[in-house]
DNA sequence: AGATAAACGAGACGGTACGTCACGTCTTAGG
DNA sequence: CCTAAGACGTGACGTACCGTCTCGTTTATCT
């Protein structure tokens, strides 16, 4: 849920069978008409909502497309025995949600919506470092106690390194992920770590 | 120019006063409003052009962003020495652009835009075709040729690990480069051909 | 009103303010521009209006002319003590409308519209069916329940005789009527019947 | 023509041609279009002929119509024997320009215009005085000067009562002359003139 | 049980922008 | 010098959305 529930005495709840139908809407929206494109109204038809109800509870119009597109995201398995199997697991599950059905079109305007609207991207930035981010550090930590590592090489450029080339081929080529593409990018990575 | 000149003997000829002006306001636009309020009728209008003018000759709103952004990105030099100094040169020029008063914010929405319009991303991809991934091609031949390299390595993905990690920074993030930026991703690159 | 209200139980009802704004701007429009250079934009920006409201109320741009106009027509007396009287009194009202302040310049728009737009001419016709012919058609056949009369006469000679010179007048001519123009108008119509 | 032929020495002269054309395309844009959605710019390219051409020779658009439905109006036969023929006559090349073709919609097109603009609307009453106004004054005195008229009958009342009922029949209710008008109305208006 | 209050669907509203069309002017090449 | 072709600035068109507001209905808690 994007706002921290109000300590309220009175009234009806939040009905939610209205957030499942607009997150739902939001996503066949994205699919067929991508960010550009992305219509309230039309959402709000689709979801048959009224848009006070949108407005009520998303901060912003591209929140609700990164909220929308994170619900296809899975919990990442955790059982990683090595580093590299580690990293790969972090940036395996998106890859996982690319590929299954309209996942595609669906993260890739979510992610559009990201790049386009500050709110939204802040929304996925959240996602990005409570999911990626965090463990991602620990696991180079971990791996600084035992190896040497390059002194230069901090999380946030790890990230890019990790992240960036799906971005590129999602986002900015519209292409599919070529097969492996999550664990090749943790080999580059760990490779990279070597002074 | 974006259409090619249709061969014509009678009638006014296109003004490259209208086409100037009308790119500089496209990135007075991107810098103020960024892609998402971007707006036709304010950029005619700070551009004194009309909207006929824009939709005569570009065939999309973001391709006339992406053409604004280009002009800003200078030649690359071409004096490389060797292989890890040509690839850090084909980044450098977008680099640099970024650095440079606004870029940042130009290519910003830029970019945005050629993620989010199917036509805008084709001009980008023409551009980084050409200026990117041909001379990148001839770079990793060259290696090849001398060098032993890893078999599941292709052009694209040599693109996605030397591009994706600007787009991630500057797009999605919309914070700057780090200093040495395409030194690094150059090199990390030639790291990662070795089998 | 225009539309036959839709029985509704939701949603915000039709707003009187910008029904009254939007008419009386429409005026206003008449006055200083006339129907040929009508502007819907500028109508919507004087009644502070959106043009949504005014398409989503009104069939046409003619018909709001014609509705603006309706407005500045009075009832009828309907005091006449002979058919003469009578007669006179149907246009009189019109008459009146055309004399006082910009009603001439109003009413000359409006009719203009009305020979212009097929829906404009039908309200207009609808108007004139209910205060003109209906009523005329009344005092013809009381007239001829008395006295014999020409055979080839049917109301709608009638109108034309009766309102086609003030049309000439204050339209094609754009010229005020001169005075006593309604009372010999319908002299000359009873003078007509005669066989 | 419109305009006074410019005393010229050198240079090509005006094309009667494109005038043709002109006129022509004119008619059939009134036909197709009527006045409300005219188009100049179409009746250029239908002509195949510039703009420029256009606006050189005539100085409102709505004067074209004018000057197209003119064409389209035969001379009067000039053979009555009495007042009441020699005043039908005056309306009855009117009235079978209307039986013609698509002279209706031509007529009805043009006379809109001349409602509209004033520059059209002085190109009419030009016409009108010339053709019908003048010979009807000729007449009338020619009455006078037999018989006893009323005091309150000036030729501008006079050419209300004849064109008027046309003007309404046409251009407002858009319905076709019924047989005979002309004559019909060429009684009504001597039977007008007795005291 | 009745009052109170919040959320909901529906949808009207003032705005802003869209992409298109037309006007009247201007520029170019050809006759 | 006239003409066809056509680009241009201006401005209006009719439509689509945005984000806010106003209705009446429904749902839940509090008195």
């Amino acid at each position: 849920m994007t706002e921290t529930t109000p300590k309220k005495t009175r009234g009806a709840r939040r009905s939610e069978d209205s957030r499942t139908a607009i997150l739902k809407a939001t996503r066949e929206e994205l699919i067929e008409n991508g960010w550009r494109k992305f219509s309230v109204d039309r959402v709000a038809k689709r979801a048959r909502a009224s848009k006070q109800t949108i407005y009520r509870w998303w901060p912003s119009i591209g929140t609700i497309c990164v909220e929308a597109a994170l619900e296809l995201i899975p919990e990442g398995s955790g059982s990683g025995r090595d580093a590299t199997e580690k990293i790969a697991e972090l940036i395996a599950p998106v890859e996982q949600a690319l590929r299954v059905g309209s996942g595609h079109a669906v993260l890739h305007g979510a992610l559009v919506a990201a790049c386009d609207e500050k709110e939204a991207g802040d929304r996925w930035r959240m996602w990005q470092r409570e999911h990626i981010r965090m463990p991602l550090r620990n696991i180079l930590a971990e791996i600084a106690s035992k190896n040497v590592i390059r002194r230069d090489f901090d999380v946030d450029l790890a990230m890019d390194i990790l992240i960036g080339p799906i971005v590129h081929r999602v986002v900015l080529l519209r292409a599919p992920l070529p097969e492996g593409f999550s664990g090749r990018q943790a080999e580059a990575m760990i490779k990279q770590l070597a002074p």
